[in-house]
RNA sequence: GGUCCCGUGGUGAAGUGGAGUUCACGCCGGCCUGUCAAGCCGGAGGUCGCGGGUUCGAACCCCGUCGGGACCGCCA
């Protein structure tokens, strides 16, 4: 039906005779004898001359016939990239007519309230921004399936049909229909599976994987949502960054044209003794300072005793933030579980302006003011409590004060190693609870401390990060089952619980797992960033909303009677 | 489950207790031979999300509810 793509048409093709279909982005008409269209497809507009009465409208899909030839001098348009030519003499035939569409096809539908975007998905889609979007999206899947086949692994595709499993996410159900009062569950993520590939010798799985999960919606979370995961046997815990990395990097090549550094590595706890989060972002600084040492003998009752103190200079911020805004960020730090906030702005004299800088020393003031590089103008914050809370709460403050939209550059990806194995105490057992999940490895050099002190066991679990938001993460798994054993003992589960919860799935490891290791990252997440996008609805083709629904389909639907019947379901009476 | 913000013709905004909801874009009709998200003239189009309350009087204040969004919880 065509010779060429509307964007596609330069002055090269002059005196060519082309088609061009696609949609009527625009028509100017002057009387009867002329009238430009402007007809749009994926990769651009071109003008199209036609030297008589024309109806089309908005939207109209054409067909459009005529001779390339360029433009009259001083009609040149420098804003388009065919502005330079037109097409002349054109034939047009309507291929379908077109009712306005609700809001324009361009960037003004940036500012149409994403409701209606989303109910009339199809002309959102039809946008250059989606359209852009889309590609990007495209593009990523393409690389990452190249990186991953380059280096063998092999993809396999793993069941949306999948039993419950105890621990994680809140799952979607799906009623059986041959065993009434029996559900599958939709996949939290292919873990039980991957990891089974490897028993299974496939030695090096990769999948580009749908994952369902029925959390509360984000910016960066949607029920559905696709993931690079991989799997490898044999491998270090290097061998595993070094395979995702490569991914990673030919995704981000493919898209911005440059590929990315080496990514670093990070230790868990640098990430939370410099940046306060485990997820950094390395765009800034602002990092914390240790201080503990600092106010080791204060008079200062707030930091007297405190197990750990730590201050972000706020660099130029003393005259931003006044009164209100201060009290805003106690408050908010009080409400993250810290005692309280202290801030102190450094005058133009180099004196400490604060409320509770006569509690300080001359030798403490001075000590403070050289530790985090203090100048006149800024503005310093310190917390003092225990370790994880100061970290987290100068971490979120950095974040708050200093954190770029996610989509500006530079990229800064960043590998978080050396998780640790436990987090926290489960409430009702007294007992450790998994930081990542019960069958991670735990770091070779700690296996002693199991008995001693359990939370500083460190786990071979890794986190990869880019510009502040987790990516994805993995692990190096356990394949022994007295290690297993010794995890879940200090997890407080019992053989029995284990053989009970985990049994189906560790089973199969007495038959000969190799040594193995993995990883997932969130593609809907990388994409965002690369197209600029800071919302993954953005990269996705046809997303939820934030309360779970699809205002173009108006799912989820109430089924019918004969239905629930067939399933064995008596539904509660829906919502007034 | 919680906190905060938003809801006014098709779209985006203005109007924060008082006359007839205002403006831009879009739409419909007319004019127009070089425009380019054209220009000029005319026109149609709104239960101000919904329900209740306060008031002489409510788009505006109060309560509730529905829908949307950001965040917290949650996401092993």
């Amino acid at each position: 039906m065509r010779s060429n793509m509307c964007g596609e048409v330069r002055a090269i093709h002059i005196g060519q005779t082309i088609s061009v279909c696609g949609w009527v982005a625009s028509r100017r008409e002057h009387g009867t004898q002329l009238a430009f269209v402007d007809v749009r497809d994926h990769t651009g507009v071109v003008q199209c001359v036609v030297d008589n009465d024309v109806d089309v409208r908005s939207e109209f899909v054409v067909r459009i016939t005529g001779t390339v030839r360029a433009r009259l001098e001083g009609t040149v348009n420098p804003n388009l990239p065919t502005g330079e030519i037109e097409m002349g003499e054109c034939v047009v035939e309507v291929l379908r007519t077109a009712e306005p569409p609700p809001f324009p096809i361009d960037s003004r539908a940036d500012k149409v309230e994403e409701t209606t975007r989303l109910q009339f998905r199809y002309l959102d889609i039809r946008r250059e921004r989606m359209q852009k979007n889309l590609r990007v999206r495209a593009k990523v899947n393409s690389a990452i399936r190249g990186a991953m086949e380059a280096q063998s692994f092999v993809e396999v595709e793993t069941p949306m049909l999948v039993p419950s499993t105890p621990e994680g996410a809140r799952e979607f159900l799906v009623p059986s229909r041959k065993e009434p009062g029996a559900f599958y569950a939709l996949p939290q993520s292919p873990q039980l599976f991957k990891q089974l590939l490897m028993v299974a010798g496939m030695d090096r799985y990769y999948q580009i994987a749908r994952c369902l999960r029925d959390e509360d919606l984000r910016a960066d979370r949607q029920y559905e949502f696709m993931q690079l995961d991989a799997e490898m046997s044999f491998v270090s815990q290097d061998d595993v960054l070094a395979a995702i990395s490569l991914a990673v990097m030919a995704a981000a090549e493919a898209v911005t044209g440059e590929r990315p550094p080496t990514i670093e590595q990070m230790t868990w706890r640098d990430a939370m003794n410099r940046f306060g989060v485990d997820k950094p972002d390395l765009r800034f600084g602002m990092e914390l300072n240790e201080l503990t040492d600092i106010f080791a003998a204060t008079e200062f009752k707030a930091f007297a005793g405190a197990a750990c103190i730590k201050g972000i200079n706020a660099t130029g911020k003393a005259e931003e933030l006044g009164r209100n805004k201060l009290d805003a960020l106690t408050d908010r730090a009080k409400q993250m579980g810290a005692k309280g906030l202290v801030w102190l702005k450094v005058a133009a004299d180099g004196s400490l302006e604060s409320p509770v800088a006569k509690f300080l020393s001359a030798d403490e003031q001075a000590a403070l003011i050289a530790r985090l590089e203090a100048k006149p103008g800024d503005l310093i914050l310190i917390v003092a409590d225990a370790w994880d809370t100061t970290c987290e709460v100068l971490g979120q403050i950095r974040n708050d004060l200093g954190r770029p939209p996610v989509w500006q550059g530079p990229y800064r990806y960043v590998w978080v190693i050396e998780f640790p194995l436990f987090v926290g105490l489960d409430k009702e057992t007294g007992k450790p609870k998994p930081g990542h999940h019960p069958f991670c490895m735990p770091h070779p050099d700690d296996l002693d401390k199991f008995d001693t002190d359990p939370m500083s066991v460190r786990a071979m679990a890794y986190d990869l990060v880019l510009n502040g938001w987790e990516l994805g993460s993995g692990s190096i798994r356990i394949h022994k089952s007295d290690l297993q054993r010794k995890v879940f003992t200090a997890l407080g589960i019992s053989d029995e619980d284990a053989e009970k919860k985990f049994g189906f799935f560790l089973r199969p490891f007495e038959y000969g797992a190799p040594p193995h290791g993995g990883f997932a990252f969130g593609i809907d997440r990388l994409v965002a960033i690369l197209a600029g996008e800071e919302n993954i609805r953005e990269v996705i083709a046809f997303p939820k909303t934030q309360s779970g629904t699809d205002p173009m389909t108006n799912a989820p639907t109430i089924p019918n009677p004969k239905q629930l019947a067939e399933l064995g379901i008596r539904a509660m009476p829906p919502k007034a």
